[in-house]
DNA sequence: AACACGCATTAAGATATGACATAGCAGAGG
DNA sequence: CCTCTGCTATGTCATATCTTAATGCGTGTT
């Protein structure tokens, strides 16, 4: 049997915007079901269109455009509670594709409904487009990231990055976060070379900030990546909705 | 005396959707005022929260982050008919900048009516998100480029892409069209030293591809252009809401 | 066992790009 | 006319990063 959205265990997740009781209502009825799929999967394919947007609930996957050269820039990493499918829904087609890293489940919305969205439940709308501005408010930053900083720094902030957003999640304990990428996909995100990306690798662990392997983040010394990272530790994640 | 809506000239422009007759009336009371600024101007800074959002209607900006070193990442070039201050809309704060880098003439919405948007005009809130799609979209597009590209062509992909938003617009003819900015702004945008933007500029000037000197964008070979930025001259502008 | 395969790792040479230094050039202002 | 300032232009040199190639190590398959 599907979760009903009234006892979804994500929303509990201190990081998502409780939820009114008319939202609620609406969200039930949006929700179409439950999709689950293997590892390797592609979700969605940059030039068509789904019938179907999701919001992840297990597992993680990857957000990326397939280049002429056939070279791979992955956008964004896919976490639980991330929506999928935006543009889908309101342009006329998918710009980069979805890919699950591990078994996955998906909640599942029709697209045909999503105009019902906007006309009935005004909030829901409001929230849609928050995360719009939030994702747009990350690819900035990962702009900047990739303008301005050396290997090191890009990786290093990467790291910071995610093992919040799993902290944030719930998914992060002692720093320690399952992180289910190869090097190739964060080299492909940060725009290295696969080798150089190892070797940078190497080094954040020789250092004793951060080690990567089989599949786990830990974070050994946080404020020492922070440091590498430029970034400041005392960020805090912001209360988002979910949808 | 302020233009009314209803005879928008951006808007007659076939780039822009058509509206219909209720968004219309909803953008007339939406719409609180028009803003005139000097070049130089900071519209929105970086960590604030601005009471208004606007629509440019004529002249050109940046939108840029500064980072901690002191540097700046321009996320964006600000042309007639964008948005500006949905995140400041939507989210508690800006994430970036806005700067006028000639002098701009800008439509004036009330944030505190964002949320009426929202409630009475559902058409008009599904543009929005639209255009925080598209936002992304176009933001995604500038990560494969910074992540994927060398300097030579960074800058030719720059060109083609202002140059077809500029085309769209009716500010292009023949392949010149006004482009005020500075070569330190097109090397914070793309990730490029000046110096180096410099001699790439060179590079393609004197390839006969590409001239820009004085505030003037000249493209001397469209399909020259479009190979060195590996990009295909057939590409077609998508019809957008204006709002 | 033997093999292929995906992935991490390491090495060595090539190159794109940045950093620094310096000069020219135009406009603003006295 | 001179100076100051901001922008563009050019050369040299150092290096971060890429490319290509080769190796090892597990896992699953025949």
């Amino acid at each position: 049997m599907t979760t009903d959205c009234l006892n979804c265990p994500l929303r509990q997740r201190p990081v998502f915007e409780p939820m009114k009781g008319n939202e609620l209502d609406f969200m039930r009825k949006f929700k179409t079901g439950e999709l689950e799929i293997n590892a390797g999967t592609t979700l969605m394919l940059e030039g068509t269109n789904s019938p179907q947007l999701y919001t992840a609930l297990k597992g993680m996957g990857l957000r990326y455009k397939t280049l002429k050269s056939g070279e791979r820039q992955v956008i964004n990493f896919v976490l639980p509670g991330d929506f999928i499918g935006l543009q889908a829904g309101v342009m006329q087609e998918m710009q980069h594709s979805v890919e699950a890293t591990t078994d996955m489940k998906l909640c599942v919305f029709d697209r045909k409904n999503l105009w019902r969205l906007f006309r009935d439940c005004p909030e829901r709308a409001y929230d849609l487009t928050w995360l719009a501005a939030v994702e747009e408010h990350l690819l900035g930053e990962n702009l900047a990231i990739l303008g301005h900083m050396n290997g090191l720094r890009r990786i290093a902030s990467a790291f910071v990055r995610l093992h919040d957003r799993g902290a944030a999640l719930g998914l992060a304990h002692n720093g320690r976060m399952p992180l289910p990428y190869k090097q190739q996909d964060l080299a492909d995100a940060l725009g290295l070379s696969l080798v150089h990306t190892n070797k940078t690798l190497r080094h954040l662990r020789k250092g004793g900030a951060v080690r990567w392997m089989n599949g786990q983040l830990e974070v050994l010394d946080y404020d020492l990546l922070c440091g590498i990272a430029g970034l400041d530790p005392g960020r805090r994640a912001i209360l988002r909705p979910l949808i």
